[in-house]
DNA sequence: GCATAATAACGTCAGCGCGC
DNA sequence: GCGCGCTGACGTTATTATGC
């Protein structure tokens, strides 16, 4: 991949997700003919990776890009959340979060607690099965945020709820049931009690919070990263069509100017 | 059919910028 | 200053294309 920074035009030695670069460079070199310094010196690896840590995000170039050319559509800040949620849970009352298991399903926690589990192969809400916590209608801040999900040494599927409890699909008969537990012990326990961060005390509490935050965290980011490369496939999208109309409008101006120099200068036999 | 290359998608880390 | 979102970079895995 090609990007210019500080009037450079390297390739990164590993390449990257989208070759938005290669775009990049076309469209200044169209647009502009300017320039551009082509130096691809020697400059070590260390000191290369130095300089090219962080060339201008690609939303604010597609922005700047709009701002002069009005062709260009922008790139919103925030999308709605129309895409990545399945449409039989989207037609539901409005959960807090979704999540996927291993196995395709998906799980929905709605306000008040009631957890929400749908197949993927179903329509509209008839995959829909739903389990209200015991200490539903108003969990503490963060009790029913589902972590991930994993299986379990005994058949069942399981999904961690902070306060290291498991929500644990059994894997009996044809109706799947579920089940609230402690992940180490085989006894169900009927409540959910997630600890809050203001009650913690313990060493391994701690601990678990930090857990906790950091797999929420890194749950965030997956998604974000998601959502980044979904923006810049559209962003690549864009400077590919804006490479097409510059290219033609390029076309034209040379036509235009090979007419005018018939016209200027005729051929004197 | 198999091995390899190329490509796509993903998860994670690190760093920047912004709002509070 | 801190928390958080965004995104470049990088490594890994899955999928597809290609040559034999």
């Amino acid at each position: 991949m090609w990007w210019h920074q500080h009037n450079l035009c390297f390739r990164h030695p590993a390449e990257e997700d989208y070759s938005s670069g290669d775009l990049e460079q076309k469209v200044a070199t169209i647009a502009e003919t300017d320039e551009s310094a082509e130096s691809e010196g020697v400059i070590d690896s260390h000191k290369r990776r130095e300089i090219l840590s962080r060339r201008p995000s690609y939303r604010k170039i597609l922005n700047e890009l709009s701002s002069d050319v009005p062709g260009i559509p922008k790139i919103e800040e925030e999308k709605s959340e129309e895409e990545g949620t399945p449409p039989h849970i989207a037609t539901m009352a409005v959960p807090t979060s979704i999540y996927q298991t291993s196995t395709g399903q998906y799980i929905a926690i709605a306000q008040g607690g009631t957890i929400q589990i749908s197949n993927p192969g179903s329509d509209g809400v008839q995959g829909l099965q739903a389990l209200t916590m015991t200490n539903s209608g108003g969990p503490p801040p963060g009790a029913t945020i589902v972590q991930y999900a994993a299986q379990s040494a005994d058949g069942t599927q399981q999904f961690f709820v902070p306060g290291s409890q498991v929500v644990v699909q059994a894997a009996t008969g044809d109706m799947p049931t579920y089940q609230i537990r402690a992940p180490t012990t085989a006894l169900p326990q009927g409540v959910v009690m997630a600890t809050s961060p203001g009650s913690l005390h313990s060493p391994q509490q701690l601990a678990e919070e930090a857990t906790r935050k950091r797999e929420l965290r890194l749950m965030k980011n997956r998604e974000a990263a998601k959502e980044c490369r979904r923006g810049k496939k559209e962003y690549v999208k864009c400077l590919e069509s804006r490479v097409a109309v510059l290219e033609v409008q390029n076309k034209k101006l040379i036509e235009e100017l090979e007419t005018l120099e018939d016209i200027c200068s005729p051929k004197t036999d």
